[in-house]
DNA sequence: AGGAGGTTGATATT
DNA sequence: AATATCAACCTCCT
C-alpha cells in the first residue's frame, strides 16, 4: 500500500480551467518535484449549502455540468482527472484529510460571504488536521483587497478613482497549461472507490438538472475548452477588437454583438488575466484603439471594479446595511414582477430580452439596463433586490457581485445617480432594430405586427390586431403600466428618495416640497418614506 | 463653495 | 451625425 504517500489537494470552485491556474500549477508543481512521495487529488465539490446561497436555474446547472465534464477531460490530458465529491465542505473535508493522507490543499480565492465563511471554516478544519492550505487569487486580474489596500483600506466608489488605483499596480503573470503528471501520481481506481463513499465521477446531465423541462437552448455550452476557442473567435478580427465601444453595440441583434464570454470568466473557464493580456497585445498592434470605459479591456475593468467594492461590504447584494446603496421605498408588487418575470409585460422589447434570458441564458449588456430600469426607477418602482434574484437564477454569467453592483447601477440606488435618464421601453429598442425583427423572435406572437406597431401593439386597432394574428388582452397582455405616465411619476419619487438620503447623510432637513403621489400608486408612500429615513439612518457613515 | 465629469436617455432641432 | 434642452443627481477636484 501506500501509506508513506501524502495527497496533495486542488479544490475547484470558480476557475474551472487547467490554464492560468495557480492553485493548481501549485500542486503539479510539488507532484512533479517528487512523484515518488505525492498523490494528486482535484476536487470538485458538489455543495448542497450552495442552494441556500445562491437560485440556480436549470440553464446554470448545464452549463457547470458540461464544465466539469470538460475540466475532467482536460485533466486526464494532464495524466490526472476530476474527482466529484458531494456533500458540505464541513462535512466532507475531514474524512478527506484523513483517509488520503492529505499535506497540502489549494484553492482559489474569493470574495463571496458564502465563500469567504465556508473557506474560513475549511481553514481551521485543514489545520486541525495539520494540512497545509495555501491560496491564489485568480479570479480576477487584481486583488480585491490590494485595490482596497491602496485605497487606504476604502474601496473607491468611482470608476476612474479604480482606473487610477489600478494603473499603477503590476499585471499579474498570466500561468500556461501545467506539465503532465508523470505515471503513478493519480491513485488507482478501485482503490478509492472501496474507501471513499464520497467520491464520484462527473454527474451527469440528468444528476444536476432537477427541472429539464425547464432547459433552454444550449447556446454557449459550458467549459474551458469552449471558452478558449470563444476568445480566438472574438479576438480574430483585431479592427473590431480595437474599435470596440460598448454602448455602440445592439442590445438586440439576432446574433450576439459582443463576445458572450462572460459566463466562461464567471466560472472561471477563461481567465481574465489572460484575455486582458491577450487584448493588450492586439491594442499594441492598433495604437488607435477605444479605451476604458468603454473598451473591451475596459469591460474587463469594470468587473474588477465590481469585485473590489463588493469585497468590501458582505451586505452588498441588499438594500439594507449596504454602506453603498441609497434606501428607496420601493414597492412590492407580485403581480407586476411576475409579468416581468416571465415576459408578459406587454411592452414587446421588455417581454422579448425577458424571455430570451429565459431561454438562452445570456443578454446583452443593454437589454440588462431596459428591462432593470424597468422593472425598477423606470416603471414598476419594485425592488432591484427582486430582479436580482431572478437575474440570479437565469443568468449563465450570474456573479454575485457584477449582479447586484449592475442592479445598483441601473436602479441608480449606487455609483450612478442620474435618475432622470429613463430607457424608454419603445424607443430604446428601435433605434438599433427599427423592423423589430428581435421582438419577432422572441415574443413570436407579434410576428405579424408591422414595424410601425410591433414596438407599440395598443396603437393597432382591434380589428387590425384580429388581421396580425394576436389580440391583445387574449392572445398578447396589455400593457401593466403606461410608461409615458409612471416614469415621470417615479423620477419624482426618485427625487424625494434623495432628498430623504441627503437629509439623513447631512443631518439637515430641506425645504419642504412633497411631491403627491398619483392616487393608483397613493396607499402608504409617507409611511415608506418614514421607513426609508429610518432604514438610511442604518448605514455606515 | 463651485464647477467638471459621469460607460451606454429621449426628444427636437440643426 | 452633432447639439441643445429637459431637470438636476452624485463624487471628485480645486
Amino acid at each position: 500500500m501506500s501509506a508513506k504517500r501524502r495527497t496533495l489537494v486542488h479544490w475547484f470552485r470558480k476557475g474551472l480551467r487547467v490554464h492560468d491556474n495557480p492553485a493548481l500549477s501549485q500542486i503539479f508543481n510539488d507532484a512533479r518535484a517528487s512523484p515518488e512521495k505525492f498523490y494528486v487529488r482535484p476536487i470538485f465539490i458538489l455543495d448542497p449549502g450552495i442552494l441556500d446561497w445562491m437560485q440556480v436555474g436549470a440553464n446554470r446547472w448545464r452549463f457547470l455540468q458540461q464544465s466539469l465534464v470538460d475540466l475532467d477531460k482536460k485533466l486526464k490530458e494532464l495524466n490526472s482527472r476530476l474527482y466529484i465529491v458531494r456533500g458540505k465542505p464541513v462535512d466532507v473535508f475531514p474524512e478527506l484529510f484523513e483517509r488520503w493522507n492529505v499535506q497540502l490543499l489549494t484553492f482559489e480565492s474569493d470574495i463571496e460571504p458564502y465563500a469567504l465563511q465556508r473557506d474560513t471554516t475549511v481553514q481551521k478544519i485543514a489545520s486541525e488536521h495539520g494540512v497545509k492550505v495555501d491560496t491564489h487569487c485568480s479570479h480576477t486580474i487584481y486583488n480585491p483587497e490590494l485595490v482596497i489596500a491602496k485605497n487606504l483600506g476604502k474601496a473607491p466608489v468611482t470608476y476612474q478613482k479604480f482606473l487610477g488605483i489600478v494603473d499603477k499596480l503590476k499585471l499579474p503573470k498570466v500561468l500556461a497549461v501545467p506539465e503532465g503528471l508523470p505515471d503513478g501520481i493519480k491513485p488507482i481506481a478501485d482503490e478509492f472507490e472501496a474507501v471513499d463513499s464520497c467520491v464520484y465521477d462527473c454527474p451527469t446531465l440528468d444528476q444536476l438538472v432537477k427541472r429539464p423541462q425547464e432547459l433552454g437552448v444550449n447556446k454557449f455550452p459550458g467549459g474551458e475548452t469552449e471558452a478558449l476557442r470563444r476568445m480566438e473567435a472574438s479576438l480574430i478580427d483585431e479592427n473590431w477588437v480595437a474599435a470596440f465601444e460598448k454602448p455602440n453595440t445592439a442590445p438586440n441583434s439576432l446574433e450576439p454583438s459582443t463576445t458572450v464570454l462572460s459566463p466562461y470568466l464567471k466560472f472561471g473557464c477563461l481567465s481574465a488575466r489572460l484575455l486582458h493580456e491577450r487584448l493588450k497585445e492586439i491594442l499594441v498592434r492598433k495604437p488607435k484603439h477605444s479605451k476604458p470605459p468603454v473598451s473591451l479591456v475596459g469591460q474587463l475593468l469594470w468587473r474588477e471594479f465590481y469585485y473590489t467594492v463588493a469585497a468590501a461590504d458582505p451586505n452588498f447584494d441588499r438594500m439594507l446595511g449596504n454602506a453603498y446603496c441609497l434606501q428607496i421605498p420601493w414597492q412590492k408588487q407580485p403581480d407586476h414582477l411576475e409579468a416581468w418575470t416571465h415576459g408578459r409585460t406587454g411592452y414587446p422589447f421588455i417581454d422579448a430580452i425577458m424571455r430570451q434570458l429565459r431561454q438562452e441564458g445570456w443578454i446583452h449588456h443593454l437589454a440588462r439596463h431596459a428591462v432593470a430600469c424597468f422593472l425598477t426607477r423606470g416603471d414598476l418602482w419594485i425592488s432591484w433586490e427582486d430582479g436580482q434574484r431572478v437575474f440570479e437564477q437565469l443568468l449563465l454569467d450570474q456573479d454575485w457581485a457584477l449582479n447586484a453592483g449592475n442592479w445598483m447601477w441601473l436602479s441608480a440606488s449606487a455609483f450612478f445617480h442620474q435618475y432622470f435618464r429613463v430607457y424608454s421601453p419603445v424607443a430604446f429598442g428601435k433605434k438599433t432594430d427599427p423592423t423589430g425583427a428581435y421582438i419577432r423572435k422572441y415574443v413570436p406572437e407579434l410576428a405579424k405586427y408591422p414595424a410601425g406597431c410591433i414596438y407599440e401593439p395598443w396603437k393597432a386597432t382591434l380589428s387590425a390586431q384580429r388581421e396580425y394574428g394576436c389580440v391583445l388582452g387574449v392572445d398578447y397582455p396589455h400593457r401593466i403600466v403606461n410608461h409615458d405616465i409612471v416614469h415621470k411619476e417615479n423620477i419624482k419619487r426618485m427625487s424625494a428618495a434623495y432628498k430623504v438620503n441627503r437629509e439623513v447623510r447631512t443631518g439637515k432637513q430641506e425645504d419642504q416640497n412633497d411631491y403627491e403621489p398619483s392616487p393608483s400608486q397613493s396607499t402608504g408612500k409617507r409611511k415608506a418614506s418614514s421607513e426609508a429615513k429610518k432604514t438610511v439612518a442604518k448605514r455606515r457613515r
